[in-house]
DNA sequence: TATTGTTGACACGACTCGTATCAGACTTTA
DNA sequence: TAAAGTCTGATACGAGTCGTGTCAACAATA
């Protein structure tokens, strides 16, 4: 009955107010040791083209791999998978986390608010599109719509990042 | 509030010896709610068709009054006061209490995704207005913005009441 | 082969939310 | 004027949420 902890690579901890659990803290184990495993260079392995798998995703948003894969069961990411299935972040995939995270710690929105938020900048921005596409003939139209858009996308306080 | 072995409940008891804030001067704010109350008789004022003291609204919404005060202390509603500070709920008031019960229990919001919410459903109706103002001059415009807009506020599957 | 990924389940501590109660002062009503 | 109702700020509590952590059994990757 073997109970000891698995060992994990994914050692951060981000409780920032109260300590972690009471669990040993194997901060690291490079596995045959090479002493030097930089992480740049594991990264560069996994790093294809700009796709992370969720190990090098958590450490680059630092943030928990269970937290992300709780994010996809809820709809609210959905990264891609490789034929075996491991999930593949794009950049894009990593700018809606970082927003979710926005809502979320900053603005103190539970994840059903972000579902909703979300769901609401996505239908703005279709219906931006849709409107535009609409007055295709009256460029004057177009400009202010443009603009009062802008305007409303700037009232929700977004990050710059968005 | 950390979870503790705490005293039952015929044991609670408030800190003896704690004053009570002072209660705020009688400046007759906020006399922004009800406007078919302005001249009624202060002897009426409570019975003014359409405003409700707070144990009438909550009785209305089914409600607990400490709910309705919570509400108003995080800015969700804003109830008109009395010349002795008592609250005054509109129908509008209400519609809101019911919008944002809609939203906590149906859609399973927290009370920051609330504040969020209305927020955006002001902006989205402010900026409706300000594009209808700026296309003053181009009917067929307007009419666009005005259907793919009304069709965003469908998309946030409001009540039909709101 | 060693490592890291997958799933689902369960648990935890901190926090949120609606509700409840209290004391003391004030307002409205009978 | 007395009684009933409301005001304030505090504290409390059960139920639920959320991020995190762990486990087992297994699949994919290096």
């Amino acid at each position: 009955m073997s109970q000891q902890p698995r060992p994990r690579v994914e050692d951060r901890r981000v409780t920032p107010g109260r300590m972690p659990p009471p669990r040993p803290e194997n901060t690291d184990l490079s596995p045959t040791q090479p002493t030097e495993t930089k992480e740049a260079d594991r990264n560069a392995v996994l790093e294809v083209q700009g796709v992370y798998i969720i190990s090098v995703a958590a450490r680059i948003l630092d943030m928990h791999p269970q937290t992300l894969r709780k994010y996809e069961r809820l709809g609210l990411i959905n990264p891609g998978r490789t034929i075996g299935m491991l999930r593949l972040y794009s950049a894009e995939d990593i700018r809606k986390v970082r927003l979710i995270r926005y809502l979320s710690d900053e603005l103190g929105l539970n994840l059903a608010g972000v579902q909703f938020a979300l769901a609401a900048f996505d239908n703005m921005s279709t219906i931006k599109q849709r409107i535009n596409g609409r007055l295709e003939g009256i460029p004057a139209a177009q400009q202010v719509v443009q603009e009062e858009m802008d305007l409303l996308f700037d009232s929700l306080n977004l990050p710059v990042d968005r």
